[in-house]
DNA sequence: GACACTATATCCATGACGGATATAGCCTGC
DNA sequence: GCAGGCTATATCCGTCATGGATATAGTGTC
């Protein structure tokens, strides 16, 4: 299912588990677990990702410069020294909005095919 | 990436393949490689099928009862005796609507994420 | 003391994919 | 005449993403 490029090896269309990682960081910035916890809960609990999944993808997309790790931390109080936070790059906004754009057209498309009756 | 079953063991997500198979013949009943040709047609040329995946697909897909192969074939002058047409089953309707609402759901939440700037 | 939660990371089996390959008849251009 | 492309179906192979299990380890709850 070949679609296009986006510039620089991350073809489309993305992974589902690297656009839900890419959605939460554009809320803010997260560590792995909370985005675990913030996918589940923006999801109401359909989307539940695998600590392998989660965890695979972060590295994928730190290769692809889709995100980074962030040297910046909460205050001590706050924090636990295991977590390791990451923030979404401009190239990772880049990707998520072709993504959800081609993601939109799919649905338009659902729509002329008789299919969709109503409302999410 | 667990969402819910459809009853009688398909899951969503859909294969992306599977639904577009499903878009496909929920126009018209259809032969394989003009399922192929229909969807390189819908998507202007975005999405093309490789014969492996489109195969396979039908395969997996009738096993399931998601489409059914026809009796009924058009007159011997626009036949072609190896084609084999298929139809679009009522539960190919409902997973194909479910997944279709599954997407709409997910560009909302792409909307409510702060990206989606235009539409597509 | 057992279990659950937080937090990260790796391993394994499964499943879906693209592309190549096979087979085969048809048509077009050179 | 024959090379190449189109129609049409089907199988094989390698790759990639996934869920779930497992590992490690500290904390808190019953």
């Amino acid at each position: 299912m070949q679609d296009g490029d986006v510039s620089g090896g991350t073809a489309l269309p993305l992974p589902p588990a690297t656009f839900h990682i890419l959605m939460s960081l554009a809320e803010e910035d997260r560590h792995g677990y909370a985005i675990l916890q913030d996918v589940a809960r923006r999801t109401r609990g359909a989307v539940k990702l695998g600590p392998g999944t989660l965890y695979r993808s972060i590295q994928r997309m730190l290769e692809q410069g889709l995100v980074e790790e962030t040297r910046e931390r909460p205050a001590p109080e706050d924090d636990d020294e295991r977590r390791r936070y990451y923030r979404i790059t401009p190239r990772g906004t880049a990707v998520a909005r072709a993504e959800a754009r081609r993601l939109a057209s799919l649905v338009e498309l659902a729509r002329s095919s008789g299919l969709v009756p109503r409302k999410a």
